[in-house]
DNA sequence: CGGGACATTGATTAAGATCAATTTAAGTGG
DNA sequence: CCACTTAAATTGATCTTAATCAATGTCCCG
């Protein structure tokens, strides 16, 4: 899921969150759960935030709906499991995500939200954040696209699945990473993969050693140079290509 | 997608739609674009239902985001095209879905919205759904609620791409229709596939005769009985059960 | 009663899964 | 700080599934 960026104040995107930062951001009368905007941090602001240390769920499938979580910093896998034990990674979001948002459908998660990093996340408690959705249209309207925003991007993994080789997703994957990093503020051409090789088999649905084969074709190919989570692109436009972008 | 439940009045779903169902139509308000609701059906009606031959789009990728629409009956593909021509089918919507909902991101359609037979919409007008969404939270949060639908939906095709075989992923498909049947009233049993096998290759991922082989699989196994688009279900069980659900 | 789109079936090939074995790096405790 | 442990990553050999290529069948519609 990519940032969206009319969510938060744009100061907010120029430094990493910080305890201070609370008043500088357009959602901390929600997070707060007070009503009145631009209310400076108060006791209540330690009980928004939360580190979420690696490997650590931020919320499970099945969960009650208590919240949603607005991604600081770090960085989070979503995953899917079916009765069956099946499972799919349905996506990597990083900071400026809001977290959360498939259980507004009925109530409950339908996946686990699981830390890659230490990461921080903002606790948005769902019922203050519907009720100032209702006082602020505009703030209902946000939440409106992000969830489009969603779809639009699950979309576009559909396509990823459903329509390219082994190859042609790696190289897609890539390219979406390079612009999250660059819509983010970081190189676009050099950047550390957070997740494990098994992460992005799970993602692109292939397994881990094609993964492996692939990454190391297109480094042959001198497309990228990777050395474990390591990854510099350097062949960007190639790269977009063979992605399909 | 299915059908929201809590989305159109219940005694709609008894009868077809008919141009005197307006009056019965919980949306009526909003559809004719008058701001109190409960009015009944006057000339606005007419502009405000549109029907939608076979092949036609309802609308197109790059559209401006003008009106949502309501399938009211018939069906319809969702086709997702990338610049470079690949193609997906997002999802079959039937009777009872909200379709546009991906152009709320950027005021943009960004898929095709194609008949699979003559089918009935009600057009929303876009500017006038949102305005009764800001006076009425009731229709706000249902909007969020088919949101989250989608999400999950397009989660749960994800994963079957992502994670099954052919066979899986068609047993899977067939299910996912055979329940959306039963949830409009229809036998789950005994049912017309409206889409091509070309349609159906594009959705799962895979290629028309790996459909067609597959389906003869499953017949010779006895779980389904199938010639041309007719579909009979003989093993439930043992499909869902191949499925994965 | 053709014509054309759609569906089906067969033969062959290729992409990626599976099985198996190392290699490498990151911790961890002495 | 270093040996030891272990998860993660890599590489190779083989096998399976589904794609591709090709032909034929069938139904719908004008």
């Amino acid at each position: 899921m990519e940032t969206i960026s009319a969510f938060p104040h744009p100061a907010a995107r120029q430094r990493a969150a910080a305890p201070g930062d609370c008043d500088i951001c357009l959602l901390s009368h929600v997070c707060h759960s007070v009503p009145d905007a631009g209310s400076l941090p108060t006791a209540a602001t330690l009980r928004a935030r939360r580190i979420v240390h690696q490997g650590d769920a931020i919320y499970r499938t099945g969960d009650t709906l208590r919240n949603l979580y607005w991604l600081r910093s770090g960085s989070v896998k979503i995953r899917a499991t079916n009765p069956f034990g099946l499972e799919q990674i349905i996506a990597f979001p990083v900071a400026g995500t809001i977290l959360g948002l498939d259980a507004i459908e009925a109530g409950t998660h339908t996946s686990d939200a699981i830390a890659l990093e230490d990461s921080l996340v903002c606790i948005l408690p769902f019922p203050e954040f519907m009720g100032n959705c209702r006082r602020d249209f505009t703030a209902a309207q946000l939440i409106n696209q992000m969830m489009a925003h969603d779809i639009n991007e699950l979309g576009r993994l559909l396509m990823s699945l459903g329509c390219m080789t082994a190859e042609e997703r790696v190289a897609d994957f890539l390219m979406g990473m390079s612009e999250r990093m660059a819509a983010n503020g970081y190189s676009p051409r050099e950047f550390v993969l957070k997740m494990t090789r098994e992460d992005i088999a799970k993602h692109l649905g292939m397994t881990v050693e094609t993964v492996c084969r692939t990454l190391a074709r297109l480094q042959a190919a001198a497309l990228i140079r990777v050395n474990r989570r390591r990854l510099e692109i350097h062949n960007i436009e190639a790269l977009r290509n063979m992605g399909h972008r």
